[in-house]
Order: C-alpha cells, then structure tokens, then sequence
DNA sequence: GATGAATGAGCGTTCATTCAT
DNA sequence: AATGAATGAACGCTCATTCAT
C-alpha cells in the first residue's frame, strides 16, 4: 500500500519494507524462488502474511522491486555506452562497470544465475533478457568471425563464472573478480583484433 | 505344439517409462522442474499421476533418471581423461568430447543450466557439483596465475553459453558448437602455455 | 488583518461519512454485499480502510445505515394503515406510497431484491421480513380464497417487479412504474371483490 | 490417519459426486454461495476439501452442474413453445409447465430467487437472464399497452411468489403452488384480451 | 478526522503421494 | 499395467478488524 517512492529514504520506523526485502533475497538465492514460501519470510521476520502484502502486493511484486535496485545500474551502463563510439575501450569500459555492477548486486546476480528458468517466467523475465541482448550487442563485433562472437559472449559468461563459481574455491572474492575481469577482456580484445 | 509366435494382440510394451521420461524432461526444461506438476505430465500423456507411480517412486525418481542417462558419457570421459598424462593434448580432447556429450543430451544440460538451484537441491545435485569440479580440475593449470585458472573454468562455462545462448542468435547449432569449441580450446592452450 | 476569506484549504467537512454510504450503496447493489470489500470502499473515496472505521463501527453498521434511511418510510406508512379502516382504497394508498417509496430508494430496494439471501442473514434481516409480512397482512383479505391471497402478495411483487426487471426493456422508469402500480391496484382490488 | 472407525461403510462408490451437489445446494439455498465456503460442504461430507476437486475443478463448477440438471427443463420448454402459434393456450402451456419445472428444482430456483447478484455473477448468470427474457418474450403481448406488458412479466413473477413466499405462510406447498398458477394465468389471459 | 502498520482467520486451490482394485 | 478416489500439507492471497499516532 505504501507508493514505493523513487527514492529518498522511506519513514526509517517501517524499516519493514526494507527487512522483506533482505530476508527474501536470501532466502531466494538460498533455496529459489518457489521453494521459498511467504510463509517462511514472515516467520523469519516475526511477522504474519498478511504483513508482507500490505508491503507488496503479490510475491512477485517482493522479487520485482529487488530486481528493480539491481538493474538501474545496468540500465544506466548501456544508456552511457549507447552514447559513446563503439571502440575497443568503451567495450572494457563496459565490462569494467558491468563486473561492479555483478558485485554490488552479488545476491540477486547469483540468484539469476541459479534461476534462469524461474526468472525468465517471472513478468521481468523479458526485461532481463532484452538488457543481456543488448549489453551483449554493445561487445559484439558485427560481421566478425563466429569463433570471435563467441568470444563476446564468453566474456560476459566469464564476468559471472568468476562470480559464481570460483568463488567456492578461492579466498579473495575481489582478486577473483579482477582475474576474471582480466580474461574477460582479454577475449573482446582478441575479437576485436580480428576484425 | 506350443505357439511360438508374438503376434499377440499389440502390447506397447514397456515404452511407457520411456514417454514419461521424454514428456518429463521436455516440460522440466521449458518451465522448470517445481513449475511442472505431475499431473501436467500425466496428462501429456493422457494416463492418470497414479500410472506414473507405477513407473518412478517419486517425482524425483524421474528426473534422477533422466540424470542418470545423461551423466554417464562425463563418468566415462572422466575415467579416461584420469588415466590420462595431463597434456595439452589430453585438455583438448576432454573439451571436444565435452562438447559433444553435451550436445547430445542439450536438453537435459539446459535444464541443468538454467535450474542450478533447483538441481543443487536435488539428491544428484551434490553428484553433479562434484564432477564438474573434477572436469575443472583435469583443466586447470595448477599453480598458474589466477587468471589462468579463471581461463580453464571460462572454458567450460564458453562451451555452455555456446549451447545456450547463441542457439538463440545464430543459424545452425553444430556451427555454433564449433566455434565455442574453438574458442574454449584457445583458452586452455592460453593458460597452458603461460605455466 | 485577519483572513476573513473562507478560501482556506478545502475541509471537505463532515461530508465523508455520506460519501462512503453513497459508495457502499452503489457497490453492494452492483457487485453484493459480500463480493464487496471495504478496500475497494475505501480505494474509491480515495481513503484508507482505518478511516471507514472512524464512521462506522463495522461493513455491517455501513449498510444498516443504508436500510435505515430506506425504512422510515416504510415504517411511517404501516403505521399510518394500521389506523385506518382496512378497506379497498387505504389498499391502494398503501401500495401507491409503497411504490412511490420504492422509486425514491431504488438502488437499496435493487440491493435488497438481488440479495435476499444476504439480507436475511444481516441484523436487519428480520426487521425487513417482518415489515414485509406486515404489509402483506394489510392487503391481504383474510379467510378469502387462497388465489386472491396470492394475488395480494402478488400485487407487492408485481411493484418489484415493475422497478427491477422492466427497467432493463423500457425507456422511461417512471411510465413503467405507473403501469405497475396499475397492475398491482387491479390485482387487489380484485381479491377485494372476490370477498 | 482418519481411520475414525466411524461406522460408515468404507466404500462410499461412485456416489461422492452426487452427495457433493446435493450438500452443496442445500448449503448454498440456506446461506448463499460464497458464505458458503468448501471447508464447510468437505465437513459436511466428512471429506477433505481436496476431495472436492477430485470431482469438480472449482467451486463455481459445483454450482455450474447444478444448474444445468435444473435448467435443462426449461430449454426444452422453449424449444417447444418456440415452435408453437403463439395462442393464449400456448401461453397457458408454458405457464403450467414452468411452474411444474419450479417445483420439481425448487431448492435451486429458491437459490436464484435469493441470489440474484451472485448468480448474475456467476458464468451461467448471462445463460439464465438470456433464457428468463426468452420466456417473458413468448408470453409477452406484444405492441399491447404497457400495463399488459407488465401482467406477463407479473405472471412469471407471481411462480416465483408463490413458491417462495408463501410457503413460509401456508400449509399445502402443492395447493398454493396451483393457486399462483391460477393467478398467473389470469393475468396473461387478461393481457392476450386486451390486445 | 484519518493514517500506517499489522493481525488472525479463513479462503479457494494445487501438490505429491497412497492404496485398494 | 494402470485407475479411481482420496488425503494431508501447504500455498498465495484477501478479509474485516484493531490501535497507536
């Protein structure tokens, strides 16, 4: 019920809002997205059901306003790139901000991950892939070899591979995110070098 | 004289494990596996759920199934690659048959792909985790810097994404394949040359 | 100088609690008293649901105002009959007032005629009952034969009659209610000679 | 465990579907549909609600299968008459016979009387008003006065009247049933002589 | 005169599963 | 080899209502 305002801190008191949100990211990206039930947040917020509907009005609407955070970010890298001359730089460019974008949004990047089949289904489901397309249109080097639009592809791939996967095995999560930063470019670089 | 003969009145035999099995793992990798309900398959199949029981003990019966007959070409790849001296050589092939055993259960590989949480859930799921760790493992260049690792995963993710999602962009599937082949080969032989 | 001028901002005054029985009123007939939220109340005055409480105590304190108003002259007009003498024109007054009254309450009469069910099980329920059977035994020429009994109740039905089902085939609302109050007159003043 | 020892007899058969219509209606005459809820009519029948949906796909379809047993009848009825001359004995015919259909549904027919609003509602709700105007239509004195009009509509009205209404008031269900009829008839015939 | 935040009860519906036949 | 009938648990959601502010 409460209009979810652009922005500007909500009444601090009903931080309540807020709590949804954290517990059910954590818990999406623990268990997914129908495997968590409404039920399961409220009980870990103290709170009944029916307080999570006077903050959301269906259980989409809890995933939605998490993605919503998380791709303005996005939204803004490929408005910024849109602008600029589709050099090999302004590719790096892009994978630089694309990869701190993964990292500050790392809990609903993951759950993306994990739940590709869930969240194309989900009403935001075209929007995210719609954005991928693009990000990955902006890297491509059109009329290139397949081998090397492949390559484009692989890096982003490679951005979330670092994320994801490496980080069950090595200590230093930021370390990992550069190394992969550094492979991912080196793969547009050679791409664009064919070309 | 005993009648030898099998032109009995038409007994479909035991296919009907089979349908299942087919129907089962084309609606789990269109909607997911929570999404789709027993009943949605039964119907497929115009038999009632109880028939299903009749043929798996659980729901999750059938999709280990399914599981089983798709993992064995990586057990068997494993086996080999094991036996193997860890050259660049050996690297190559494991790809190459990678590939190959992917694209030959593609299906079951995209529900893998795009249901990882789901999947981690699963009894298999650990099974899984633990072969693709192994697969990592025959790649990787121990003791390389960091980014070659990242390579040696980048690898394996470059010949997923090629699966996934290119077959949405481009033309012929087998092309693609190769061509993420390829760049996944470029990769190993990248990280292995700079140990 | 002090602000003489009434043109402060507009204090909608002590108008509210008229407005959420307007709306109530329009909604209960439309949609049903119990397909009728007090959300959707409140979403229509553009206030919040606590406010409806500061008018009335309950949903069902809402349309016991309702009837109220609706009633008096009902009540108003038993009383009047029951004082005179029971003959044929004090029949017709009654159901030339009764009609009338209908036609200045018609959206609750509309309300009351769809859900007889609804209103039998509210507070009012028997209040409503009784004044109706009260009527009925005003009209009805008693120890007659059981058809002109029937055409007493018949003649009340044939005013509801008029108001809610002609309305939807002919134009002018007022010229239907005149023929069914003709109707009506005709029917008990035939019972009455049958006598 | 409901083993409840109860000692009802442990097969039940095939007649779950039936006893569900028949509490059903009972339920839905006495206090309306949705006050009516699936719990309830479960409880009754000393079943599980999801016992329900083995047998009807929702709620409304319960009350949809009651309706079709019931208006079957006057489809026929319709049918018949639109291919008879529309003669004051037709009409006569349809009264006589609408009745009798009345009172072999009545449970039901006392379920629409009193829920008009739900029923309008309902997705049979278009079905029935459809086939109530069918009706007033044959008995309807065309180009006749509007007072005429209002008698045939009246007449079916007063069916309705007498099984409802008054057999809160009189013995005989059957004889009052017979004495609407009568009334009913008259004011057709009285309307058809106008013309 | 009204709101923000929340509750407790209940609803219709779906699910995987069972078992006698 | 499969069905008919049912269950128990849970789900997402809505409702009338309360109360401190």
């Amino acid at each position: 019920m409460p209009t979810s305002s652009s922005s500007g801190p909500q009444h601090r008191r009903g931080n309540t809002r807020q709590r949804i949100q954290d517990i059910a990211l954590e818990l999406f990206a623990e268990q997914g997205y129908e495997k968590t039930s409404l039920r399961e947040i409220a009980e870990r917020l103290d709170v009944t059901k029916a307080a999570l509907y006077y903050h959301f009005k269906t259980k989409e609407d809890i995933i939605i306003s998490l993605f919503e955070d998380v791709t303005r970010p996005i939204d803004e890298l490929i408005a910024w790139a849109d602008a600029q001359p589709r050099t090999l730089e302004t590719k790096r460019e892009v994978l630089r901000r694309y990869s701190e974008a993964m990292a500050a949004g790392a809990p609903l990047y993951r759950f993306m991950q994990e739940n590709q089949a869930t969240t194309r289904e989900l009403s935001i489901g075209h929007t995210v892939k719609t954005r991928l397309f693009h990000l990955v249109e902006l890297l491509r080097t059109q009329d290139g070899a397949l081998a090397d639009q492949v390559r484009c592809v692989s890096a982003l791939f490679t951005l979330h591979a670092g994320m994801m996967f490496l980080q069950h095995i090595d200590g230093d999560p930021e370390e990992t995110r550069r190394a992969a930063l550094e492979v991912a470019t080196d793969l547009i670089t050679q791409a664009h070098h064919d070309a």
